[in-house]
RNA sequence: GGGCCGUUAGCUCAGUGGUAGAGCACCGGCCUUUUAAGCCGGGUGUCGCUGGUUCGAGCCCAGCACGGCUCACCA
């Protein structure tokens, strides 16, 4: 077969209207692509390969935000600025519309008279919601908003599908999680969010990177999922045969590392829990774990408040901020309140009840009927949770919390049962927790063979065993203080957001279909 | 997993057992500094799904799906 006798390939129409994702097409997409249709037959290319430009809409707010109606006649700056269109004002051969970066709206004006009579029936070719690169030069209108005036413009992207309403925004939180980009487009409020949570991530790494610390990857697959209690996702490695798990923690390849020498390290990156769904809570989610050799959890409670003293005063200003009804302050020093106090002070423990462990471990089991049978440390921390955690609104140091609910911390200094470890509050919600590292690798041992117990008698909260990691604490782990911070619930308490899915792009949903 | 609530046009939402509604968006007109532009005309729909009750169901009942809140769970 000659080349020439080579049928060609079924090309596809670069101006048809996508089938739909789901459902039937509707009259305004039918409509949509009518109008890309006669902009190809206008010779436009629908798929542009790159757009030349000289500013995003916000740059230009930047650089000429602050100039003067005057000024700006006199001057008469030439920009070339992309967006998508968000609104259309159409009064006859003069148009106004707005356009998008995703951070910045910038007007613009479009009038037959300057661009001609074809290029501005063109223009009502475009859609609301499709992308435009404009030209032309800057004013302002006379009620002073900064505008471009379009000697020509070029079309960038089709936008197939209509916009939600404008005046409401997107309100379906199902339809803002399972398609971000929408609520992105529609609601500028939630995409500040999620550029303040990109902020708060570079003030973690700034800050970490400043002190000397060693920013690390640690395995997110382990045969051994520990580093807290909690139920772990379950996969399969194919060719070595083997279950893994999803890490429930980075904590105990963070200590191998100082093991080996790595003093301070740290790490900002997924976990995932096989647990509840609410608003505090999502499967997988974004710690930053950091461990600080020769320190203990004294220094860690000096250096949290210092750091989040710092994020609040950099990205908020001042040293207080707004969360749902309270104003919370991180002045320093932060509360520190002994657990076992903040039992007697809101859980309605005194100094009896505390002593007469048969009594809390049955209020315990009363409370929780599902844990059911509880240790008193598990029955107090069960108490703990229903009683006091609420009351925490302030940032709290909650300090030396039993020590059979903290397998992989030492022992308070003086105590028996009580661990070196702190977890801080912020509006009741658990934002940090932290210890003096467990650095005896026979105690180890033998608070893994404690958890094992538990978890033979039901308890699939318990910490498994990790003997691979009791070997490397045999190697020698200097005295370290080690803490975990939500990254998704710090993000929530800057941005005022009630709900973990607030601050995660794309939080998990259960799958369409 | 339990309880409560929701699901109606592309979006935001009304809807009282008896012809399916509004605003925005969209379509056709008018309009050269508007900005939730305005004015005139047009309703474009699998009322989440499946059954049931009824002469008749968006509405009442049952089941299911998805979501929200809440409780449970949860470092």
């Amino acid at each position: 077969m000659s080349p020439n006798e080579k049928s060609n390939p079924p090309q596809p129409d670069p101006a048809a209207s996508p089938e739909p994702a789901e459902g039937r097409t509707t009259d305004q997409e039918l409509a949509r692509a009518e109008k890309l249709k006669k902009l190809v037959a206008a010779g436009v290319d629908p798929f542009p390969h790159k757009i030349e430009r000289t500013h995003a809409a916000a740059d230009v707010a930047a650089e000429f935000g602050a100039r003067s109606k005057e000024d700006l006649e006199a001057a008469k700056p030439r920009v070339r600025v992309p967006g998508r269109i968000l609104s259309v004002r159409q009064m006859g051969r003069a148009t106004f519309f707005h356009i998008s970066d995703g951070r910045v709206k910038i007007q613009v004006y479009i009038r037959e008279d300057a661009v001609g009579r074809e290029a501005y029936e063109r223009f009502f070719l475009f859609d609301i919601g499709d992308w435009i690169a404009v030209e032309g030069t800057l004013f302002r209108t006379r009620t002073g908003e900064l505008t471009v005036m379009v000697e020509s413009f070029q079309f960038v992207a089709k936008c197939h599908r209509p916009l939600p309403e404008k005046w409401h925004g997107l309100q379906d939180v199902e339809i803002r999680y399972r398609r971000r980009y929408l609520d992105l487009i529609m609601n500028p409020e939630a995409a500040a969010v999620f550029r303040l949570r990109s902020a708060v991530v570079a003030y973690l790494r700034r800050y970490f990177d400043e002190r000397g610390y060693i920013e690390v990857e640690t395995p997110m697959m382990q045969a051994v999922p520990g580093g807290a209690l909690a139920r772990p996702f379950v996969t399969h490695h194919n060719a070595l045969d083997t279950d893994l798990y999803l890490r429930v923690a980075p904590e105990l390849y963070l200590k191998r590392l100082v093991v080996g020498g790595m003093e301070r390290v740290y790490e900002i990156n997924r976990s995932f829990r096989n647990e509840g769904i609410d608003a505090e809570h999502n499967p997988e989610f974004t710690m930053l774990e950091f461990y600080q050799a020769y320190s203990d959890y004294n220094d860690m409670m000096d250096l949290t408040e210092d750091l989040l003293g710092g994020l609040v005063r950099d990205l908020l200003g001042g040293d207080a901020f707004p969360y749902g009804d309270d104003v919370i302050s991180v002045k320093r020093p932060f509360q520190r309140l002994k657990f076992r106090d903040a039992l007697e002070r809101y859980g309605g423990l005194d100094a009896r009840a505390f002593d007469d462990r048969a009594g809390v471990i049955r209020l315990g089991e009363e409370m929780a009927p599902d844990k059911k049978p509880l240790t008193y440390g598990r029955a107090l921390d069960v108490i703990f949770d229903k009683r006091v955690k609420r009351h925490l609104v302030q940032p709290t140091f909650l300090i030396n919390p039993p020590k059979e609910v903290s397998p992989l911390a030492k022992a308070a200094l003086g105590s028996t049962d009580e661990a070196a470890r702190f977890e801080l509050f912020v509006s009741g919600m658990e934002l940090a927790n932290a210890f003096s590292e467990l650095t005896d690798p026979v105690e180890q041992r033998l608070r893994f063979e404690q958890q094992a117990g538990e978890r033979a008698k039901g308890d699939d909260e318990s910490h498994p065993i990790d003997l691979d990691y009791v070997q490397a604490l045999e190697y020698g782990l200097p005295p370290t203080g080690g803490e975990g911070i939500g990254v998704d619930r710090l993000a929530m308490l800057l941005g005022n957001r009630r709900n973990i899915r607030e601050v995660i792009l794309f939080p998990l949903l259960r799958p369409r279909e």
